[in-house]
RNA sequence: CGGGGCGUAGCGUAGUCCGGUUAGCGCGCCUGCUUUGGGAGCAGGAGGUCGCAGGUUCGAAUCCUGCCGCCCCGACCA
């Protein structure tokens, strides 16, 4: 393609709405432009990368025995009110207005649709279908460039299977065929088990990959790979002391002492010997939360664990059902539910608010003073703790979902009536899998992994060209004519080539223009060069330069290609 | 939906607090000449509903009210 005739506004400048390295490459590079909030299109070197990635995945999907459909976006209400999914999505499905439609957010409904009626029996199945489709949600707040978006690119298949082992068989190939496509896309990912929520089902696994601009925080261990959500990670550290001989209660008086920081700093001790207090409101009971020292109380691992409806406490609440505001709350003399922390798990000789503003207790003994007690795991994993799994540590960062496959179950065939007949004449719904994943992330992902100050890194996988060929003065006849035979050359040889024939552009303007861009290898023709019959070629990724004879240009490129 | 920031030419911005000529600058764009190994030089030129609507005022990019849009943090989220 010669640069001279195509559509790539690249940008010196930084756009001023963009604030993550994949989104500013994309703007920069001319390979998206936004057209609204999370709606973006795509311009044609954009387009042909995610054609690459696209092509990956059809690859993998057809490999496992996929078949690909085309599904409407567009699709009657009436299909998701069978699945109660207009008031599951609720603000985030998007409804026409002048019709009884909503714009697909996902596709299990559609295809669930179609098997109704036509996988009859038992020997129909198994069957593996999937699609690759713009689907729309009206997400609150997109963000991150083409990461999150209202509009987004998504492989979605689905599988059918009369028996759950198959279901696992299903669920085995796309685990199989997603690392195949993350792997050949050059990305650094990892494998978290997750909770299905919304969605409905049993298993589910996330692939990952880490970056500042994930939504999701994850625990992850280098040496064995143990990743989980910090919604549901743990971690192995040490719980509190128990002394053999336990202290009787005592008070404290420890004016503007609040938090746990100034407690042990005015006591001289260790946070470990402190038991925090949270109030949260329970089904409208109040409920005390012990954590040790600084731990804070993961909401998402209380809510599993006790269930129902929780939020914090307002201050004027704390203090009607303490007698004490935030800082000074502690368990004795607390008249509701107490659960604790494992960590804390029969701790004695601790410190703990006393219920009683600037006063704290010492000689807490948990066995003894709160006999009522209940242990649950209530703490959020940090950085550095040991892993469950392994002697390894654990990392705690945030990461970009890029994959998800679920075992459904049979939530969408019972709701939409998919049923077969057994071998004993039987009818059962078929049981359903699930497996998405989001393309344009794909994209963005592998940016924000290959990048330098100067621009994107291509591999050649994924790379709209594989070289890029510039001639450095278009005006000199000796340039003109070997860039161009060279870029007829290589076209033939099966050579995706960017030609930078720009007449006006000038030799600096070119060379940033190709590092910004990133294809893998360039090769400068230049005047000085030519007349003893060399080229320069360039390595984006090493950014290693050797001076070779035109007739060792071949070979060259195939060392650098492979 | 809560908090914060922003909206001036294709892009990046100054000016806004404290109202007052023709709204300034850099990049990009157009024309001509020169230049071509790391984002060229000179000369000339085009391009603006200052987000939108209303108000205050002799006079509004600037002050007031309402709305819209975009970014970031949080909430939410296959």
């Amino acid at each position: 393609m010669k640069l001279s005739k195509s559509f790539v506004p690249t940008l010196k400048e930084v756009p001023a709405d963009a604030v993550i390295p994949s989104h500013i490459l994309m703007l920069r590079t001319g390979m998206v432009r936004m057209v609204s909030a999370g709606i973006y299109s795509f311009l044609p070197l954009g387009y042909k990368v995610l054609r690459k990635i696209t092509d990956i995945i059809r690859e993998e999907m057809n490999a496992i025995g996929g078949q690909e459909f085309h599904l409407p976006g567009l699709n009657p209400k009436e299909i998701w009110e069978a699945t109660g999914r207009v008031e599951g999505f609720g603000d985030i499905l998007f409804h026409v207005k002048n019709r009884e439609y909503v714009l697909a957010p996902t596709h299990e409904e559609i295809m669930a649709f179609h098997a109704k009626g036509t996988l009859k029996s038992y020997k129909d199945l198994p069957q593996i279908w999937y699609q690759i489709q713009t689907k729309f949600r009206n997400e609150p707040r997109p963000r991150s460039g083409v990461i999150r978006g209202r509009q987004f690119l998504m492989k979605d298949s689905y599988t059918f299977d009369a028996t759950w082992e198959d279901l696992d068989k299903a669920y085995e190939l796309h685990d199989q065929a997603y690392r195949k496509i993350f792997d050949r896309c050059g990305l650094k990912y990892f494998v978290v088990g997750a909770s299905s929520g919304a969605m409905g089902g049993n298993k589910s696994e996330e692939f990952m990959v880490k970056s500042d601009a994930g939504e999701d925080t994850v625990a992850y261990c280098e040496s064995c790979s143990y990743a989980a959500n910090v919604e549901v990670a743990t971690s192995k550290i040490e719980t509190v002391n128990r002394d053999d001989n336990s202290k009787e209660l005592y008070e404290i008086h420890t004016p503007d002492v609040k938090s746990i920081d100034e407690l042990c700093e005015f006591l001289k001790i260790n946070q470990r010997e402190t038991a925090k207090s949270r109030v949260y409101i329970h089904n409208g009971e109040p409920l005390l939360v012990l954590m040790s020292g600084n731990d804070e109380v993961n909401e998402t691992k209380l809510n599993t664990v006790i269930g129902g409806d929780v939020r914090p406490g307002h201050p004027e609440e704390l203090q009607n059902i303490t007698g004490a505001d935030a800082g000074s709350i502690g368990p004795i003399g607390f008249k509701h539910r107490i659960i604790a922390d494992n960590r804390l798990r029969n701790g004695n000789n601790l410190y703990s608010g006393a219920n009683k503003n600037d006063y704290h207790i010492g000689g807490l003994d948990l066995k003894r003073d709160v006999p009522a007690i209940e242990y649950f795991d209530l703490r959020s994993v940090e950085s550095g703790e040991g892993c469950p799994r392994c002697n390894g540590k654990l990392e705690v960062f945030k990461a970009i979902e890029l994959g998800h496959i679920f075992k459904l179950g049979t939530k969408y065939s019972e709701a939409l009536g998919v049923y077969y007949l057994d071998e004993k004449g039987e009818s059962h719904p078929a049981i359903m899998g699930s497996y998405g994943i989001g393309c344009e992330r794909v994209l963005a992902c592998y940016i924000e992994q290959n990048y330098d100050d100067k621009g994107i890194i291509w591999d050649t996988t994924l790379a709209p060209f594989s070289i890029h060929l510039i001639a450095l003065n278009m005006k000199s006849e000796l340039i003109a004519n070997k860039s161009n035979e060279l870029y007829d050359e290589l076209s033939k040889a099966g050579y995706e080539v960017l030609f930078d024939d720009r007449i006006d552009a000038s030799a600096g303007f070119k060379f940033n223009d190709a590092d910004l861009l990133g294809m893998p290898v360039q090769i400068i023709i230049g005047e000085r060069n030519l007349k003893e019959g060399k080229v320069e070629i360039k390595n984006r990724r090493t950014g290693d330069k050797d001076t070779i004879a035109l007739d060792e240009l071949k070979l060259k490129l195939k060392e650098l290609l492979q």
